[in-house]
DNA sequence: ACTTGTTCTACAATCGTTTGCACAAACCGT
DNA sequence: ACGGTTTGTGCAAACGATTGTAGAACAAGT
């Protein structure tokens, strides 16, 4: 059903290998060869086939993207940022959802290696000398995770986690705690140390809880612990914990922010929707899956692109659900 | 770098034939000929290569998704329903998003096409003529869009605005705005025609207004317009909307539900977040995802699956954004 | 021992491209 | 008009698998 190379060759009048050099090599042929060629090529609706390509010239045009869970919100803005530059690039991209189970994130890799040019692996949980294997055999870049050798694109929570330190300070908190993310996560790892080094510089009190599954229910569950300290802010490793959190101490007769102050992390929901309007470090995600992709387009090419570490800074976004510390 | 079939076949000292058969119909090799294979095959760390075999077979294993906007959270479930159940059948998927924009949903798709055994078409927008085209290449699955001769799984919100029309009856609401999403929706077609269906029945009043774009900022612009009407209660294309809608309402000094009732659709966010919680039609995207899948799959067989359309129905849940409606 | 029949494996063609190489035609200056 | 460059095309061999067909090996029936 498909017209081939052959086809179009055959009404063209040429040989087959005239048609390929009109679409890859197009200043090879005379003009009046390649516009014929052409003609007979829409004319038949010739597509090249991006399989048979594929497997001669080793390069199939697809990028494999991995996602812990494409439902967390975090996710979406990323794969969108990575999809749409990809199309630009006329690059086409696999997208596995692994559930945070390393099982199906191997199985997944598994699936798209010799298909795809490159990888993409957001927030991965795989090991060090998994990723570094992985590397070898294929062009890969991380997302919100590092790996000695590889280049990864990072959104940096850090000085936003400074500036809601300082900004909670300003306001009289002495106590902080910190709702952990997911044991493995670097995003979890860079922002407790954010928040542990700036409480520490102001000499404020830092409790860390958790770790947490990033959900609205993770959330819930851990403002009841919250109220057992004495802390009067809390920052919430992602924003559907915050979330949760703003909820429950709803429940609980807790005001936000009158007796305590939320803060959440990344800015991915319309956050106006929340009563009171959540303060929270925004995230530039869709920018970081642009990134990532052009990374990863770019080592593709002639040098490997040497392991650079690219960071995006996200910004503290101070709305509501922050103020003065509560008078004890 | 990659093993292939041929030096399995040369440490396995049989001919590459075999190898292949040892994989794909093992039934037809002598046992020990057989675990000779695999043995070698495993210390080699040998993998089919997909691209090579789908150039041969005609078969990919990959199948490809198109939604308008990943980072509208209606699709994200529906993504993860569909990548889960594909890898469980051992097939990838290729996301695109099309940003409503046609002719990157052409090009996403022609990107696609050969390298697919099948694609799912999300709340498309393309054209009847080209559907049918497309299909006749490549069995197609559309999701919340109908075309004669396709098969679709679709959200079936009917009946949940059937039962919030009753639901705003009971509390004595005589008029209701309904705002319009995109305009060739099939989801907002149906939407709009139940409850103009259903009001009539009850003997309601009906306005609608837009289309809107199914967006936050949307649902912010619109909530003016509805003040403008007499109406009491207000049903929303979406959850987005219905929540820009709240904080709209709320900026205006509108109170929610004591002035006007609201009503989304999707249920897709934590809605106990907003303030009043919102009442919504909740539809089950990620069973939509996961059955789009099936059918896709089941076509693929033998019989060309005759062109069903399945529907699975949203349940209206009422949550605080309802009442009664106020004495005028 | 010779046919007949099974069972297993190898050969070779094929899928739709790309691409190195050879070769023919046209062009140049002399 | 003639060697020597260009320039433009065709041939054929890959890429890594699958699969129809044919033949080797062996067992059994007569």
């Amino acid at each position: 059903m498909a017209a081939t190379i052959h086809e179009v060759a055959r009404r063209a009048g040429v040989s087959a290998s005239t048609v390929s050099r009109a679409f890859s090599s197009p200043d090879l042929l005379r003009e009046a060869t390649r516009t014929a060629v052409l003609a007979a090529a829409t004319e038949l609706g010739y597509t090249p086939n991006r399989v048979a390509q594929g497997l001669v010239t080793g390069r199939t045009g697809n990028i494999g993207m991995l996602v812990p869970d494409i439902a967390n919100p975090f996710f979406p803005p990323l794969v969108k940022g990575a999809t749409n530059h990809a199309l630009g690039a006329d690059m086409s991209v696999f997208l596995a959802s692994s559930d945070l189970d390393p099982t199906r994130e191997a199985r997944a890799v598994r699936q798209m290696t010799r298909q795809v040019d490159g990888l993409l692996l957001c927030s991965t949980q795989l090991p060090d000398d998994t990723l570094t294997a992985l590397a070898a055999e294929l062009p890969t870049v991380l997302v919100n995770r590092t790996c000695p050798g590889l280049p990864a694109v990072l959104v940096d929570t850090a000085s936003g986690m400074r500036d809601a330190v300082d900004h909670l300070a300003a306001h009289g908190h002495r106590g902080l705690v910190y709702l952990s993310g997911p044991a493995g996560s670097w995003s979890n790892a860079q922002r407790r140390h954010a928040l542990r080094t700036h409480t520490r510089r102001r000499g404020l009190d830092l409790t860390v809880l958790g770790p947490y599954l990033p959900s609205y229910e993770a959330g819930v569950q851990a403002a009841d612990r919250v109220l057992d300290t004495r802390a009067t802010a809390v920052v919430a490793y992602d924003d559907q914990m915050a979330l949760g959190v703003l909820s429950r101490l709803h429940e609980r007769g807790a005001s936000v922010p009158a007796d305590v102050s939320v803060v959440g992390c990344d800015d991915v929901l319309p956050m106006g929707l929340a009563r009171p309007a959540l303060t929270t470090v925004s995230a530039p995600c869709e920018v970081v899956g642009r990134a990532a992709v052009e990374l990863l387009l770019a080592g593709r090419g002639g040098a490997p692109a040497r392991p650079t570490d690219t960071r995006y800074p996200g910004q503290l976004v101070v709305r509501a659900s922050t103020g003065p510390a509560p008078r004890r």
